[in-house]
DNA sequence: CACGTCATGTCAATCGTTTTCGATAACGTT
DNA sequence: AACGTTATCGAAAACGATTGACATGACGTG
């Protein structure tokens, strides 16, 4: 009898049910459920529950603990006069129950305001229904690639959890494999990885690799075309009538610097123009370096009419140099970049590039996963393609 | 046999022989074999067999189901041959083991790669050491934010997990409420809001909300100053020499828009400057509305000398508006913005503005977050200063 | 010698959920 | 009437870690 009264839920059922009969309400059991139901919701406000809840449990000084006790399984199996089974066969959409039952124990679950718990279900499971992300760092960058892995992941039952690995007090060398072997199999079922700098270490869960940066022969990675988006930027100018192209390079240690020359190489060859060596600098997809590449680009004998930046911020920057020794752009000089940047829109002249699907990246990288969750086999990479945005820092070269 | 027992026993011969002599069992060596076969057979059960075979390192062949069969304390327990509750105590440092079965235990540990399921301790303490941050959007604003918090949780027991509430199907009104909801009380210990709109809900964790622009009322929230910040910035045009200075609003219904436009008017105030109802115009934050403004400021038969803008957007706006005029800035106009977004520092010439210090925001709220979670009181919300970045944008007035 | 103390470890219950297996009753079939 | 079939539901055992209560033995003390 004490557990009885331990719980008011078992309380007010017992009672109402116990009342009804009584009187002679010799209904049916759904019309005794509707009765509970209205009782149960009256005494359910929110206002109320919380007291409820208070006074159940072992602090009547509620002031501090503000919501102790969550609605478990086993209070709406109480509710409903159900098993705790019967209940999770309902809210899992078993098989083997009762119609009536179902709709029944759904009702109470809506009163009560029942959740499933996820912690304990993923202990059951050894599942934990989390993918997570690992960035070096929060950049813009990375900001719509989590935009378009989080929009991708709504829907399923996935969770999100994003790690910076970069921040480290202990540098930031071989942060992938740190976070790695920390999360995989206790608290995360997959992972994506942005812009790996060193081979993935293969760990107990699925990984796959956003715009890897080290060995080309991962299995498991999305990225831009590099080399075709380059080569559509060097075509795109090469269309508009230039022949002397110029190129400033991007970081020597990633991989997409070097793809992304060997596309504008490629379309140069393809055009049957020479290649000049003089025409290429060295960056390092950072603003000073491009700004002094930029420089002695311009400071050539004979200087290009086009320059094929790595990225947008070293095309913004020699579009900088341009406008400070007194180039028309489009004009005299025509840039383009690579990425898209949100500053490559809003510069003046806006920058014409070529687009990294940032978004699009990261909601394959995500379908990606979850294939490798079901246990299917992802065999090759996935690339999407680079997409031109000509704006205002492109047009024909000048009649010369 | 012959070969299991060969890679087998050079993993755990120690620690077995040990143990059996250890619990006394005085034995003859066949006796000591035996005792140790059956221990082995028993370690080398489906679930940990494969770990073994990985620490080992001699069998590749099964190296493509690596994620099965983690190693979970009654492992560790097994094979130190003491019982599960003392490998929890030496875990968790909790008193009461001998300095021996300590050093022991660990090594087991160390040998089997034993690490604690978070979701298993989790269920039983109730809590599961994660934090959740809600963001409307993964924009640029977010991202030093994200930084700050990320940094700031580091080398603590908790992880970040990272939600996107706008993007919903349902629209994206009332997201803060929903997340919320779903995830409070089952999946974090506590929540970061950035930016919320509406009033957060008293929910059953811990909340923080960074930048709140609904009621001023709310406890536990970590926003800029953002009337002191205008008023700095203002200010700075004032002692600049300006006695005519424009404003673009913010957004109507956020709150810092109000703060800002305050924060103006203060710094007139205290100037002396008579207020100008014609020197004030409506902006949302965005390019565009902002553009409308700044033209209609210039229009103006008597045009401002300044023009503090609610925010980068907005002056960057106002700054195109202004060379597309043909007016020279800093010398004809000066310009002020609020925030510091990065492209701020990149504009030509360089904007001069008031830095929101994001990094540290997120810092601070999780440092909030953290004295809530243990109980602590936080009673006023945590102001940090805006901080004034003087750029190319601001000069003293024409001489007239 | 009886007793208390202390150090060390083990037992068993617990958290909330899922799932297997068996129980029960209703029903149709010979 | 005896039997097999379904349909429906509940009891109980996991999942892995934590913890308070209890067991054991060694030791010192009155």
């Amino acid at each position: 009898m004490s557990i009885v009264f331990d719980n008011v839920f078992e309380i007010l059922s017992e009672n109402v049910i116990e009342n009804l009969l009584i009187t002679g309400h010799k209904s049916t059991n759904t019309t005794v459920f509707a009765d509970l139901c209205a009782t149960v919701s009256r005494v359910m406000t929110p206002e109320t529950q919380h007291h409820v809840n208070a006074t159940a449990g072992q602090f009547p000084t509620s002031a501090e603990k503000p919501a102790e006790g969550r609605v478990t399984i086993n209070d709406v199996a109480r509710v409903a006069k159900v098993s705790v089974s019967t209940v999770s066969k309902v809210v899992n959409g078993r098989y083997g129950v009762a119609p009536r039952t179902i709709t029944r124990v759904h009702q109470v679950i809506n009163e009560l305001g029942y959740e499933t718990s996820l912690v304990a279900s993923s202990m059951r499971n050894s599942q934990t229904n989390i993918i997570g992300i690992l960035v070096a760092e929060f950049e813009p960058f990375a900001l719509e690639l989590l935009n378009g892995i989080s929009a991708t992941l709504r829907g399923t039952k996935y969770d999100l959890m994003a790690y910076a690995g970069n921040l480290s007090p202990e540098g930031h060398v071989g942060w992938e494999r740190r976070s790695l072997s920390r999360l995989g199999g206790t608290l995360i079922d997959g992972a994506i990885i942005v812009t790996p700098t060193v081979e993935i270490p293969h760990s107990s869960v699925p990984v796959v690799a956003i715009d890897p940066q080290a060995g080309t022969d991962m299995p498991n990675t999305v990225d831009v075309d590099n080399s075709g988006g380059a080569y559509t930027a060097t075509k795109h100018l090469i269309d508009l009538g230039h022949q002397r192209i110029g190129h400033i390079r991007g970081r020597d240690d990633l991989n997409s610097a070097h793809l992304r020359e060997e596309g504008y190489r490629r379309a140069l060859d393809e055009a049957g123009i020479k290649f000049d060596e003089q025409l290429i600098h060295a960056g390092d997809y950072q603003w000073d370096t491009a700004t002094q590449a930029a420089e002695q680009l311009l400071a050539l004998p004979v200087p290009p009419t086009a320059i094929f930046a790595a990225n947008d911020i070293s095309a913004l920057a020699a579009l900088e140099v341009a406008s400070a020794r007194g180039l028309a752009v489009p004009q005299e000089l025509s840039i383009i970049g690579f990425d898209d940047i949100p500053a490559a829109a809003q510069s003046a002249p806006a920058l014409s590039t070529v687009r990294q699907p940032l978004h699009e990246m990261g909601s394959h990288a995500v379908s990606m996963l979850l294939a490798l969750l079901q246990g299917e086999e992802v065999t090759e990479p996935h690339q999407l393609p680079a997409v031109l945005v000509p704006r205002d820092t492109t047009a024909a070269p000048p009649q010369s």
